[in-house]
DNA sequence: CATGAATGAGGTTTCATTCAT
DNA sequence: GATGAATGAAACCTCATTCAT
């Protein structure tokens, strides 16, 4: 049984030596986690450093908020999910053609990331090295493979509604989404890269590539 | 069957015990390397794991034969781009025209993966995980950036020719190079999956992306 | 009896499986390092057997409570050359004339190394054998070289009062640290003999050597 | 049985490939590692880089010529004693008095330190690291104390002589071979030191030290 | 005589995790 | 809730030595 069970308590409580709420620790080494796996990969983001980076004296602490490795990466991807979901669909929605929606993913994206670089780089990291380590891992990479579902079955209406010409969807949206997290990859170890032109970029590109041709 | 089968060749007679030249050596320990890398991934392709592959009895070996992790990271690498080289040059330089080579390049690419699918799965894993970490890696990325420069001027030619339309060059080729490199990922997880299909698909799909508009 | 036995402090109750305060842990580290490197030497003294010796059941546990060999080392140092500094310092600071404070000098490290074999012996080693190997030692390499200086400035001012002869002090007080720090290495390894009557005698030895002659 | 046996032999024969005699290859084996473990120490003296300082492709070479580590570095002993001896014993002998025989043993030891640093830091490395490592090493440890007799003898002629003053022989002897191995030892590490000159001070330090006191 | 591939022990370090306090 | 000392596995590397050729 873990600590998380107890979750979301003593938020005002006595709180006066700096404790945390369970939720609160939880969110601070998510953010750690953040930064050092942006910073230095996956594979070299480990408890101490993480630890280190949160200010925290040890990694004991982390073991003892996350079930493990798989936890706390878990939770890393949630988060930024959330964000970015929250962030995008929106934007996303704003949109009638499917031709709009398609430039708003794509520009949406780079945009957040112009924002937010080191939580997309992250998210990037740890859903890219995620073999089959961890068995909780697999939800995610389904959720993400579910995201591309509902994106392909976009493409297909779109399709059907003529607006789009004619391609494999499934290959169109891996292409789609591997030149997005190359940018996401970059961009954060070159502050100097303009993300969002290369949205706007990325975002003609696959307008052509997808648009019925006269 | 093992990985000694590729590359291998024994010194002498009856080579009972399996003394191997300095270069067959290696090359069997490259061969067992690209195996578990493609396999587990670049940061759980530790010495033991590939000496275990190669069916040595100890890591201490491959210290012997490499200069370090990076020593070998860096052959498995130069070994791939040579065959990579080997494979695509013919191909592509067969063509005439810009947007067949473009299409020679993305079909090669993944033909290519299609018969050494684990070759270019490790040299995949290996780029995009070396980070500064080795200085004698930076070598190599500077090699991949080298052949993105080239095939950027490909496009700026084929652009000044009037053969394909305005786009930004570098978001183009990255964009190219990212949607190939996430096939040959999935390609190694899923032999199922037709990776010359997505070759084919991808060069309509590039080909529409890069074509002057009329 | 084991090195724990020295400077080490358990934390609290009963301390049934010997959790140390950080603080004591590293003292009984040190201790153990020290009758480690007093013994075997320097380049034997490893983490492996300083762990033996302290009865400790990884070589993890003194890479968790120093960072490296060298910061262990450079504790080891510290620890001996405050010990000797305690001892000396008084005893030194007692004396009037120049001659009598260089006889307290050799007359007091012996002493001390009667009582403290090892802690000397392992002084002596460490500090003989640290080539450029540790940049953190070279500080230590300096203090002594500090040390020496204010010796030879006690020379020089001796001379100057007219109480000590012409000689090259930095000559001299080399072959003093020499001297002293061979009957060290010797008395380690040859309990029988007999370290202060050495000091007597090198007293004497250098008394002649530097007082002015008639 | 060891290739040893076989020595000096071949000199001449087809030596076409730069053959050595047995007695060539140790000698050339001997002086690298005579090189290396002044400039490294002896620890660091391994036999890859003894391989690598003497140009030889691998240290199964040295483990063929040497019977382990300890052979070669008796031999090493050996080599340097009997240069030191040629040295010395015609400087020592052609004097008359003790005392000129004390001042010519201390500024012979220098003047061949001058000529020699390398062997005489290499003797003064092997000599004060080995340990009961290798017992065939303990012969060498008794040659020296052996000469450590013969000088104590020496000194006590010159004590019943008159010529020299009162004080233990044992102590005397030791200090001056400290203070010479103190000046060797940094002779390596400081081509600037004046050994010689150091020599000279040493021998009139001791010379002070052991004259009869008016 | 010589080679150099192979070996296995041993070195330091980092890692995620556990557990008594 | 929190701490941080302790653990043991695993990592890479170097070492001296052996042995088939």
């Amino acid at each position: 049984m873990q600590a998380r069970d107890s979750a979301v308590k003593q938020t005002g409580g006595r709180g006066q030596r700096g404790t945390f709420t369970e939720a609160g620790r939880r969110a601070q080494i998510v953010a750690a986690a953040i930064e050092v796996i942006a910073e230095l990969g996956y594979h070299r983001a480990s408890f101490a450093r993480i630890a280190d980076r949160a200010g925290l004296s040890s990694t004991g602490l982390i073991s003892y908020h996350f079930n493990g490795r798989g936890d706390l990466m878990r939770e890393v991807v949630s988060e930024v999910i959330k964000l970015a979901d929250g962030y995008m669909r929106p934007r996303i929605e704003a949109q009638t053609s499917y031709a709009a929606r398609l430039r708003a993913f794509i520009e949406g994206n780079l945009d957040l990331c112009a924002d937010h670089p080191q939580e997309l780089a992250a998210l990037v990291e740890v859903i890219a090295n995620s073999r089959g380590e961890d068995p909780g891992m697999v939800a995610f990479l389904d959720v993400t493979e579910g995201t591309l579902a509902i994106q392909v079955e976009q493409l297909r209406k779109a399709q059907a509604a003529g607006e789009f010409g004619a391609f494999e969807p499934w290959t169109m949206i891996r292409a789609i989404r591997a030149a997005i997290d190359d940018v996401v990859r970059r961009a954060v170890r070159n502050p100097a890269l303009d993300v969002r032109a290369a949205g706007r970029e990325l975002a003609d590109l696959f307008d052509r590539a997808t648009r019925r041709t006269a």
